[in-house]
DNA sequence: TAGGTGATCTTG
DNA sequence: AAGATCACCTAT
């Protein structure tokens, strides 16, 4: 199956991109272990007017500033000291946006991913964007602004789900973000296994 | 339902 | 230079 390539994250609308991720197959090759993953769960975000954001009202920092380079690489960052989290910039470049990977089916290498994570079974593996960063063995520091047509971490095409079998809610976790907190920008996979919170 | 955890950002 | 904040997870 072919990589996403740069059009695909290039694309404008991050709602559009996000919802699109779902059903692919995310394949991670960190420390020598390859390891993937059905994309389950996403959610959006916006450096543009979206206070959920860490880039939003156009704030540029170190951190921040992977997001406005252009689509296609990842933004690793670490939360609340413990969870490294995956998510995929797109549009173009100067406009910050990106998707967060949320959770993923299980696919490759799930022995390796069940001692990342220390866990015996596949049951609640990979359901939370802390959890995938864990199972795939990122880090905020190594992986971040990593291409995404590398061989260290990419995305391969799959047919989209059919429309009814996603489900879209407002983002988990944002409730500081006023009114933004209301944007319907999460979306998943309604019936699978691997999805933090129905 | 509470607490752990540490980088990041803002304020003084 | 210090303190508040934070796109979460696990165990009581």
């Amino acid at each position: 199956m072919r990589k996403l390539n740069k059009a695909f994250y290039e694309r404008a609308s991050v709602e559009t991109v996000a919802q699109e991720l779902l059903g692919k197959k995310l394949v991670c090759i960190i420390d020598n272990q390859r390891v993937s993953g059905i994309v389950t769960e996403v959610e959006a975000y916006s450096g543009r007017n979206d206070k959920a954001c860490h880039a939003n009202n156009e704030l540029r920092t170190a951190r921040t500033e992977v997001m406005y380079g252009s689509g296609g690489y990842t933004y690793v960052y670490l939360c609340y000291g413990i969870h490294h989290m995956l998510n995929i910039v797109t549009n173009k470049e100067g406009l910050a946006d990106a998707v967060l990977i949320r959770a993923i089916e299980p696919l490759e290498g799930t022995n390796i991913m069940l001692e990342r994570r220390k866990a015996n079974r596949l049951k609640g593996l990979t359901c939370g964007p802390g959890k995938v960063g864990q199972a795939l063995g990122l880090n905020a520091r190594l992986h971040n602004g990593l291409n995404l047509e590398s061989d260290q971490i990419w995305l391969e095409d799959a047919p989209l789900p059919e429309p009814h079998q996603i489900v879209t809610t407002t983002r988990i976790g944002v409730d500081y973000a006023e009114e933004d907190a209301l944007k319907p920008w999460r979306f998943y996979i309604k019936e699978s296994q691997w999805i933090s919170k129905k």
